[in-house]
DNA sequence: CGATATTGTTCGGTTCCGGAGCAAAATCAC
DNA sequence: GTGATTTTGCTCCGGAACCGAACAATATCG
């Protein structure tokens, strides 16, 4: 139930049951393909003849393509449909503080191409390369014409409505204006988004169809940084002013270690993968030597996954802190969102063996219900970088998303 | 941007575009009235022809009724509209561990009568007991066939889907059917919805116009339990399992005082009434003899601030630590959800003028920007009742909510 | 008193849903 | 082998709603 907002509302035309069934019947296809027009019009409660009317429509402006006739027990023999993906390109791009991927993929997610590349120091230089490279790797693959957009993964705030980069503390940039000159430089439309919230886009729009049934889920990402991609009634929380899903800055201890951001006890101070590896080394997180000592010393916290596992009791100490308050800050996810899922993803979950049972206690702890309690927490592989399977869906969802009405 | 949810969507029919340009024409109404036809007709940018139609619909059904013309520079005098409250009545109910409150008003939030009583120690005594009231008031208004329905609050966790309460601490009451009884009992619709929610659904629609432009925000209401309505995207936000909201139990503190949910150092078991009154009493919160001293101790949270304006340097410092740690509950929430605004309701807001600069000090140190340390806070008077408000918005969003479509 | 302005109604054209009927293409029964 | 049956997919037509244009109603201005 969904009050209208009166100063921005979307009036129904003639067009609108019909934009809407479209959709209707573009997503039943993609996540039961194949699919005959009369299972469509089942799944629907429609008749076959409207079926027959919105995927004419769907096959003509090629969203739809028509697949081979199949046996079946008695009568006509269906022709099924399938969501076209061949020749429907998608530039995927994920920004980080040191390294840029760039990756040519199918608007399903398979990928064809991927290339990486030190990140250029100013804006406009990172606009000009990405551009140069998006036209050869188009060009390569020989049909620039089929690029459906491109999309766009960066570190910090990013306004989503004009597509500006507010800030980003990693890269060290403030409101700096991103999407529009890379799109007049390319020709095609971009989608900006900022890490957390592209991963939680990737689970809804390319994940199977059983684990991602329901719209209600959070994406906690532990990397450099912690954050979380929210996503309520199947849309993205975004906030008053972008800043929505920062988990990472929550206070677990009021006098807890300083975090980067220059509070005390924050989730991020006490779990990013700096913080690991800093308690491992006996460094303070926020002193100033420290960032570069971690550098110096380069440690991934795989490697201090490994040293736990081979013995190393002081490795293992930090992941199991690590593990502790990680699951604090999930319980205070589950209390304040109750999601139906969260996934976590990050080099810690390599430790999944280790860390699990410390986050389900907490939350098992912490929860009001034994439904909350049980709340699944899954565990989501580093590679295939889910930031890149999230630039794909940045540019994926326009197509699928239900149409705005009211 | 929303996914379309393939087990559970709403096709568009002939009529979809008229019930959704129907209720847009209803809300613009409600939040301009008196504005004429032709005035509407420019803010929904379509033809008068269209207003003309829809406006006749909306008088038919009752829904709104024209006013008298009125003057105007040139031309022929426009007819006003009004949302119609008259004769149109809402019950509402709020039931607390103690007492039961049930009011009956107009649909627009003005009461017409009050009445409260002993809250009965089983759920079918209370249905019985508000089935026998609610028929007295309305008879003795002589107009039981114009009541819209019945709001009721009520305290703990509530299945909105099935109307069941699924577990009230409070109360001691769990799983049981409240909806359906009280709605044979009197033969009307029955809302029914815990309290944080209840106070966030009568911001939404029976605040001034101004103040809840945006459907983003949170209520935080401070009573005996610590609770959150969480709204977003002009939806209220029940989680997976209708536990969403429930900031009261986030840890502040992993090892501080014991909260009555079992876990130690919750907002709640800082920040609540209880909690409060237990600090000055130095009595501990969560022991057994606590609740029954508290009740002997006769002592209120607003006897507790007038001594602390008084000069009772103990109540005020009690008072000044549940600022604190509510500031650390407040920078939590917006962190995680960047709402536009954030209401606070409770005994405690009487002492605004102590607590808020606690509050915005510790927003204002961890909040990641100058827009998110800026959400407004706004006090909440705890008269009239925000609950029995609430309980008349539940009966009134349904009638002014926006179609479900796709 | 006619010109102008503004409000509210009426009407016909267009778009799209939605149910019924029908052709196409297979299997089943005998 | 042949008609009955079943299933798919298409076509057609009535009805609902939007939407632009024309028109009646009612005021002020010069």
């Amino acid at each position: 139930m969904r009050k209208i907002d009166t100063l921005n509302f979307k009036l129904a035309t003639r067009s609108t049951p019909r934009d809407v069934n479209r959709q209707i019947a573009l997503n039943l296809v993609r996540e039961h393909q194949p699919i005959s027009r009369a299972d469509l019009a089942r799944r629907m409660e429609i008749g076959r003849g409207m079926v027959t009317s919105l995927i004419t429509e769907l096959l003509g402006d090629g969203l739809l393509y028509e697949g081979q006739t199949v046996d079946v027990p008695r009568g006509r023999r269906p022709k099924m449909l399938w969501v076209r993906v061949r020749d429907r390109l998608v530039v995927a791009v994920d920004v980080r503080l040191s390294r840029t991927s760039l990756a040519l993929s199918d608007i399903a997610g398979t990928q064809m191409a991927l290339e990486t590349f030190t990140t250029p120091l100013q804006p406009a230089a990172l606009v000009s390369e990405l551009a140069s490279r998006i036209r050869r790797v188009l060009d390569a693959h020989g049909m620039k014409s089929r690029c459906e957009g491109i999309g766009l993964v960066i570190p910090g705030m990013v306004d989503h409505a004009t597509g500006r980069l507010l800030n980003s503390p990693q890269l060290g940039w403030r409101d700096v204006e991103v999407r529009r000159p890379l799109a007049e430089a390319t020709g095609l439309p971009v989608q900006i988004e900022n890490g957390p919230i592209a991963c939680a886009l990737a689970q809804m729009w390319l994940g199977k169809r059983a684990e991602e049934a329901s719209g209600d889920f959070v994406y906690l990402t532990v990397f450099d940084g912690v954050g979380a991609g929210v996503v309520v009634n199947g849309q993205i929380v975004r906030g008053h002013s972008n800043t929505a899903g920062e988990f990472g800055h929550i206070p677990l201890m009021p006098d807890g270690p300083r975090c980067l951001c220059g509070a005390r006890g924050c989730l991020e101070a006490h779990t990013s993968n700096l913080a690991t590896l800093a308690r491992y080394l006996g460094l303070e997180l926020a002193a100033p030597a420290t960032r570069q000592r971690l550098i110096d010393a380069g440690l991934t916290v795989g490697d201090l996954i490994n040293r736990a596992r081979t013995g190393d009791a002081k490795a293992l100490a930090a992941i199991t802190e690590t593990g502790r308050w990680l699951g604090l800050g999930v319980s205070m996810i589950v209390s304040a969102l109750n999601p139906a899922r969260i996934y976590v993803g990050g080099e810690i979950t390599a430790a999944w063996d280790i860390i699990e049972p410390l986050l389900r206690e907490e939350v098992g702890r912490r929860a009001l219900t034994a439904m909350a309690a049980a709340t699944p927490l899954l565990p989501q592989p580093v590679s295939p970088n889910p930031r890149l399977r999230g630039a794909i869906a940045l540019v994926a969802a326009p197509i699928f998303a239900a149409p705005q009405v009211a």
